[in-house]
DNA sequence: CTGTGGTTGTGAATCGTTTAAATTCGCGTG
DNA sequence: CACGCGAATTTAAACGATTCACAACCACAG
């Protein structure tokens, strides 16, 4: 038999509210009263119904996630599973529960499940991740009411509560480690276009390509591993002139080196604008900008926590990346 | 201003009930009457309340997940990302959502998850990974009256509704891929023999094993690539017979790849009990046992879905793995 | 004209919690 | 002793759906 707080008030010869006031702390109750409602509270295991309370408060107490990438690359990537240890842990701590939602790549196919959670009451936020160029999203959230946060950037503004990557330090940071290694010549292997980051990123490696007199040159192409090594041989096969190549993720830096090793032209540096194991066990390693997902995934989510509690969200910058210096860091001997 | 059944029935002219009933595609309401209301539901863009439905019917329409391993594993190991993706494709068909909690790997803290889920009736039921030996979950579980659906072997009876990996199929075929190899001895490094599917596939191989005429030997470890390097070379400086390794998950074959090759003992055969990215990319490439955690994930999903509606589960088998035989196959030259 | 049966529909209770408003009570004060 | 006040407590109305029991209506047989 369930235990509600209508048992607890018949047990205890009180009413109901003065039992909800108890449990809650609110005021309203004396404090030996209190006391023996807790008391019994405990010794019962009694817990507020969620849908008893969600439907009183409307709230649920939960955030909702919805991932947009097909689940093979969600596998591969173990990016995304840091950045949900993350989120949850600060969930866990909040006493808020995330609701997780894993759709296709087709267009349209996550606005549908925003458009349900709003109207069903599902959720009381949620999370944005992989912004596309013009993205739909924020505006439809804005439109639901439903409160977002959203991983982007300075470059591409949302319109609404962003939680910030300093791509612009990053690109500086990749620029300058190349220039200090000697090259000029630079090849970006970007993903695809559509993605927000993805052309910030590439402006931004454009922008600090110029401010060191760099020349880069940018391919686009996905995040698979068999993509990233095809494209690398066409291109050197096409002589590139570039003797440095960055990636937009580890698994097309495999890619690329397989492609390298291949062709005998380990003599060209690579980087990985995205670390993991994979970058720490392959030969050669390959240097990798570290992006700590899980602690972005905490920050952002205390974010979002407080743009729900009406806070202004104190904390909007991601910490910084570090570059994580290994074997595919090679000089340029010309 | 949100659009609710009472909404509806004032501007039809109708009883909440009658909308109710026309809603759900109950009797009770002819077909005129039915065909307004549901033009009206569609027009405003009715949803029904997620929490006063599930008040009302006691049922969430939600299942619940415990993650128990800790972030950095997590995170390194595809398969759990994989098997989500599974459950969730599942859950999307049959309109339920996923809750997913990550928790420390701390004993108890899962526990009390559980707890909560089912007092606060947020789930409906819940999918159980990672059993160890005497696991108290299942127990609990019963206790609570929270339907469950756990992954598991025959070899350790859970006493409720299992998902059934052959894990001796496996074994020989293992063992039988060895065996052809030539080799005699084999060293199989295990997970934490705490898990339940940890010492049935120990089990399962010592039998295999026998059967074959093999010598095999146990050497427990954890999951981590560092531990498993720093035991390979220990036991191989102690003079180990094995002349083929057997892990118990890929990052460990990793860590065991890496210990030969620094150790110069190219000639001794690895096999990850668990296929993924990381076995392909590697040199050289490791043979491994593909399970195909995204496949599990459904079917294990469809059962639970089942035991929620009562319905005596009909698919409690696993789809058999496969043996992807790489460059780590190598023969015995004695 | 009455009774039976089948469709449509409604009223009201229920699920478990929150919360505004009303009530009771004790007690110090003028 | 009446009065007023604040604290403690209760009443009752939400929140938005489901569902049981019953009412109204019509048709038709006896």
């Amino acid at each position: 038999m369930r235990v509600t707080i209508n048992g607890l008030a018949a047990q205890l010869g009180l009413s109901k509210a003065s039992v909800s006031y108890a449990l809650n702390g609110q005021p309203g109750v004396s404090d030996v009263t209190r006391e023996r409602v807790l008391a019994l509270a405990t010794e019962l295991g009694w817990y507020p119904s969620s849908s008893a309370r969600a439907l009183s408060r409307s709230r649920t107490d939960a955030i909702g996630i919805v991932l947009k990438r097909d689940p093979e690359l969600l596998g591969s990537e173990p990016y995304y599973m840091s950045l949900l240890a993350g989120v949850e842990s600060v969930l866990l701590q909040a006493d808020q529960t995330l609701l997780l939602r894993m759709v296709g790549s087709e267009k349209g196919r996550d606005t549908v499940v925003y458009q349900k959670w709003s109207a069903e009451r599902r959720a009381d936020g949620v999370m944005l991740f992989d912004l596309i160029v013009d993205d739909e999203r924020p505006g439809l959230l804005e439109r639901l009411g439903l409160p977002y946060v959203a991983h982007g950037s300075r470059m591409t503004p949302v319109g609404g509560p962003t939680f910030i990557y300093d791509l612009e330090h990053e690109a500086s940071m990749i620029v300058g480690h190349f220039a200090e290694l000697g090259h000029l010549d630079i090849l970006h292997l970007t993903g695809p276009q559509i993605f927000a980051h993805e052309s910030d990123r590439r402006r931004a490696i454009s922008a600090a390509a110029g401010r060191a007199a760099l020349r880069p040159v940018f391919v686009e192409c996905d995040y698979t591993m068999e993509r990233a090594e095809a494209t690398t041989r066409e291109l050197l096969g096409a002589d590139l002139a570039a003797t440095a190549i960055i990636t937009s993720n580890d698994v097309m830096a495999l890619g690329v080196a397989s492609a390298l090793r291949a062709l005998g032209r380990a003599n060209i540096a690579i980087l990985s604008w995205d670390d993991s194991l994979l970058c720490r066990i392959v030969t050669p390693t390959i240097t990798a900008l570290a992006r700590f997902p899980e602690e972005q995934g905490r920050r952002s989510t205390r974010m979002l926590l407080d743009v729900l509690a009406g806070v202004d969200p104190s904390e909007i910058l991601a910490s910084p990346s570090e570059l994580i210096v290994r074997e595919t860091s090679v000089r340029n001997e010309k």
